[in-house]
DNA sequence: CGTGTGATTATGTATGCACATATTAGAGGA
DNA sequence: TCCTCTAATATGTGCATACATAATCACACG
């Protein structure tokens, strides 16, 4: 049952300490302790020990031994998926559809955020992605081609323009915001359902140092949802 | 200048990585050969190449190799915070107020959730949660008496029942999921909106080990945004 | 009585080794 | 040709050991 690796032992360390044998900001017992105590070599109590820290269950100095973080910190660590890989692991097939690829001047909203400036040229394109040819989230964004000016003649193929970005300019910061949008007409003629229906919205805003690279909002239709663990 | 430590190796190997040494996508030496070549153990170029991959920088499988991973993925560490901090933090009054409490069979959609089961005694709670005294959020939320049976008898005084919750009950896992849900009549006058309009909705369930805690839904009206950074 | 200094101690990390495990290429058979 | 089984191989992991580093404590010295 016990098979002392660095993963069963955390989490039976971690479960001791949920289960309270330790007060929050106590000292718990030292690597060598533990070692002993489940008979294995303290490397492998320092990869368990290192691991919870790592996920703030724990903190550790040195000499100063390990104890209970004082505040469990309600943190999520959230991967924001890849959509070709979101429909992909749902097992439909996925496509992206690009309606609409213009230089066009940046909505307000944009313009006024942060390094934009209302003078910017930008790209603006629409994709739809689909899974198994059904809609499943629409894309609308701003490229600032002052950042990525190589973005006016690129050949994109068969990728999506989100994953022409990631490949070919890294970004340092972004910033998500997400929210719930009635339809318009449009929308919900694209998105195959109707108007005033409740859209999931992710917004999206990168910056590579101080230039701001893109902005993109992505609508959801009705069913979708975004899940994750904490 | 180089120390050879599982650190410096790590950034010695993203540094290349960002270079464009190798394409993505592409299979990167072994870590045989990276010992090799900076003359340390295969352990240590382990280490580095695992948290490479904790870092969805690189993909490794036995025997496949180490990959440069095709489309870096951005992670976001979020941090879900509680209504009343929420709420202070834009300078707004907290208040919250009491709309249902009782004894309610559960909803199917949950009774048929991980580990509930339909003959689960639960407490049903609805809280309106106010900033300044307007609607900020709309909360249903239902206890497992199984888990909690403390608080059927429970005084909550100012506390929320999160708060209540939180305070006496730690929890070992939690599934999240957004989404957008049209109001219907009743959650449109509550919010103060109107029916249909598109609500940020929240969806929360938590387990102690193998035992359900508690289950809630928050509603959100129009203008909510929740923001976070990558 | 305050202070500096060295001993003590817990964690941090590198190493060499052995073995486990997943995956794939290739050999062998129907 | 196609399938199956086996061997080869890259990563995954555990262990014993040695030494590094930071924080703390005790004690002697001014």
């Amino acid at each position: 049952m016990n098979a002392n690796t660095h993963r069963s032992l955390r989490e039976a360390i971690r479960a001791r300490i949920v289960a309270g044998e330790w007060q929050l900001g106590e000292l718990i017992p030292g690597e060598a302790d533990f070692a002993r105590e489940y008979g294995c070599a303290r490397t492998t109590v320092n990869r368990a020990l290192q691991a919870l820290a790592e996920e703030g269950i724990v903190e550790r100095k040195r000499r100063g031994g390990t104890r209970v973080r004082p505040l469990p910190l309600p943190q999520a660590s959230l991967r924001i998926p890849l959509l070709r890989e979101q429909v992909e692991e749902s097992g439909c097939g996925y496509r992206c559809e690009l309606v609409v690829r213009t230089v066009a001047p940046l909505p307000p909203a944009i313009a006024n955020g942060h390094g934009w400036g209302s003078e910017c040229r930008a790209a603006y394109i629409e994709t739809l992605h689909r899974a198994d040819e059904r809609p499943f989230a629409f894309e609308m964004r701003w490229i600032n081609l002052a950042t990525v000016p190589e973005f006016e003649t690129a050949e994109l193929g068969e990728l999506s323009v989100n994953e022409w970005l990631v490949r070919r300019v890294p970004f340092t910061r972004g910033e998500v915001s997400l929210s719930a949008t009635a339809a318009d007409e449009r929308l919900g003629a694209i998105l195959a359902t109707h108007e005033g229906a409740a859209l999931f919205t992710m917004n999206r805003e990168t910056w590579l140092d101080e230039r701001p690279v893109t902005a993109m909002t992505l609508y959801y239709p009705p069913r979708y949802r975004f899940d994750f663990t904490i």
